[in-house]
DNA sequence: GCAGCATTAGACCGATTGGTCTAGTGACGT
DNA sequence: ACGTCACTAGACCAATCGGTCTAATGCTGC
């Protein structure tokens, strides 16, 4: 969800096999889902021989998980940072985290999907690791959004509010656009959510 | 999400054979997904040999998942068919929503997850079949939820938005419930909206 | 040049996957 | 009493799962 540089070059050089197991294995994680994923095809996407995995990896399967995690909470978390230091308007910032994700979406043929999600949803109750890495995720995400609403004046409860709202939204909006292969819900909960804003008293412009 | 009764009865009778497999697939499914639940698993908790799956459901896996999508939906739509007649105010209406499903995923010590969800991000690829089943699950509680909005008098894209907004924060609120094991985000959530709905101009009584 | 170590390469493992198939078993209509 | 047929029972299958292990390879500091 949200991140969409998964392929972050177009023609990246080579890449160190550690870069390369790592981006396959959020790929497909993305795709299909943490279980439905075997190790022979991130071997194969990352064109890495499984000793190499298991170098990298020493974990295995869930060292993986947690690394994709990881590094999918820090290029989603990245875009909070920016539009912090431009100052930038966080309505226009939930607006534009929307009609990006919808963008990517629509752009991967509704390919991709929330991974934080999927794993929230499957790998949790197994892989109890994992559960503590995507509580602490979500944590960070959510405090982001609120963060950047207090900086618009809103009080801190109401602020609190609006980013589970907004988050939840936009987590559901792409299981709903990935089930419909459009990106109408993620326009529609955009839209209403950008009305929410305005009616907060959120202005376009700081 | 949402529908709580997967144990219906607390000591159903005996139960044929079909509905003990497909009680215990849509359990199992909301609890860790479609992959990461094998046959024998499903078979175990419905206490039925593999020859009774096959011969219930001759498309194997695939046909149970189906079938648990349908029977989820049902299950999910009722409630809205009972607010419908008893003329339930619709901002009362999603409160309970919210609240209920926050209650039984509490109860079910956040084991359960949002099922519709989870196949939609990971099923979907791989199997086409069960991609359209979804999507007009999906189809289908939106504009019930869409109706019932309307109903009360709101204009009919606002109440489009406002379904979809609605959909989506459930089943994200859901998804970060479990992740933090907690029902904050339901609660937020359903704060927010609730906040949404009255600035609406929706009334708790009608 | 060589020792040492990080890395690669992939054969191999037991367990489990979804799925097929044959052999019953038992209730019901006639 | 007998045939029929819906259903149960589970042995069996190839394929795949995640994971381990040994051998080779090649870069590094000395």
């Amino acid at each position: 969800m949200i991140e969409h540089s998964a392929s972050a070059a177009p023609h990246a050089p080579p890449a160190d096999t550690r870069t390369r197991l790592l981006r396959a294995a959020v790929t497909l994680f993305q795709q299909r889902g943490y279980h439905a994923v075997g190790l022979a095809q991130i071997l194969a996407e990352a064109k890495a021989p499984k000793g190499s995995l298991y170098h990298h990896f020493p974990g295995g399967k869930k060292d993986l998980g947690r690394a994709a995690i990881d590094w999918l909470t820090e290029s989603i978390l990245r875009p909070f940072k920016r539009a912090k230091e431009k100052d930038l308007a966080a309505r226009v910032f939930i607006a534009r985290l929307f009609h990006g994700t919808g963008s990517w979406l629509a752009a991967e043929d509704f390919s991709q999907g929330a991974m934080l999600a999927m794993l929230a949803q499957g790998a949790m109750t197994e892989e109890p690791e994992l559960a503590d890495v995507l509580d602490r995720a979500y944590t960070r995400i959510t405090m982001a959004m609120a963060d950047l609403l207090r900086d618009e004046g809103m009080a801190a409860l109401r602020a609190n509010e609006m980013a589970s709202l907004i988050l939840a939204a936009l987590e559901g909006s792409v299981t709903l656009a990935r089930a419909h292969r459009s990106t109408m819900p993620l326009q529609r909960a955009s839209a209403a959510i950008d009305r929410v804003l305005a009616g907060e008293g959120l202005k376009k412009e700081r």
